[in-house]
DNA sequence: CTATATTGTAACTATATCAGTTACAGTTAG
DNA sequence: CTAACTGTAACTGATATAGTTACAATATAG
């Protein structure tokens, strides 16, 4: 999976504690990467309506959706990311009278579309809203050693 | 997810369409990759109890299960293999103060293990000999052109 | 017993991908 | 006009993956 996925999660979520603009140095303070990494991921998630930004003195990031409504599906949507990544290389033999070699190829792609697509359905199950229980979940656990 | 699910998965399955014992170098020649890393693999699946070797002359590889009975989970628990990879690195800041900052690793792990576990189910039902129908189908579709 | 073919494994190299760094044009507030 | 941002691109460095080579161990044939 593509860590652009993860840059993103975080920072939609630290966003919402904060609810307020973040430039995306202060972005990458927390989520421990640089701007420019942000910079690009804000950017697909402002295509995909899920931020808005404002360039300038005090400009940033700021989150537009409501986190119990933004499922984490549309997020992989947004950012154009695989979850199960093929990793397929050098199996497309296609001139050849093996229908192994040739076929494999076929196959293993729509292996990787299958799990793709249950990986999509789960991520339209969960939204930030229940990835921000489980942080706050944790924390409890950790404070009361539960 | 990692390279070596899919030299495993078509090793099987060409070992069962030959079903005869192969060399790794025969093996390698048809999955068009290297005689050892093709070795590296079959070692886990022989210790998996998919495949038995034999060193020296005419050794080589032979499927003992069926392919009616092998998922391919199993083939990705006998090589220990991930499908979803975390690709998390760096959120790990401990000592810190903010729930998100601190807290989001130990979430995202969450979110990758339940993700493993549905493709892990998925792949739980799916069968070597399900992958050598679709191999069939689709060489007939290109022979019929249909 | 020797020659040959093969696995199992390790070390090294090459390459591709990903993250970090730097830079800069464009934009906005004061 | 200046300062502080975004958006983007080019370059660099690190890391993971695949290919290459080598060799000990093993098994078979003659």
């Amino acid at each position: 999976m593509n860590g652009l996925f993860c840059v993103a999660v975080h920072a939609l979520i630290y966003l919402d504690k904060r609810s307020c603009v973040l430039s995306s140095e202060e972005l990458a303070a927390n989520i421990c990467t640089n701007a420019a990494r942000v910079r690009k991921v804000m950017a697909r998630l402002k295509k995909g309506g899920l931020v808005e930004t404002r360039t300038g003195v005090d400009g940033g990031y700021r989150l537009i959706a409501a986190p119990s409504e933004v499922s984490l599906a549309q997020v992989a949507d947004a950012l154009g990311v695989r979850i199960v990544e093929p990793a397929w290389h050098g199996g497309g033999v296609v001139d050849c009278d093996c229908m192994v070699a040739s076929g494999m190829a076929g196959v293993m792609d729509h292996l990787f579309d299958g799990l793709e697509a249950r990986c999509r359905a789960y991520l339209g199950t969960l939204t930030l809203a229940h990835l921000e229980e489980q942080l706050t979940c944790n924390k409890k656990e950790e404070l009361y050693g539960i």
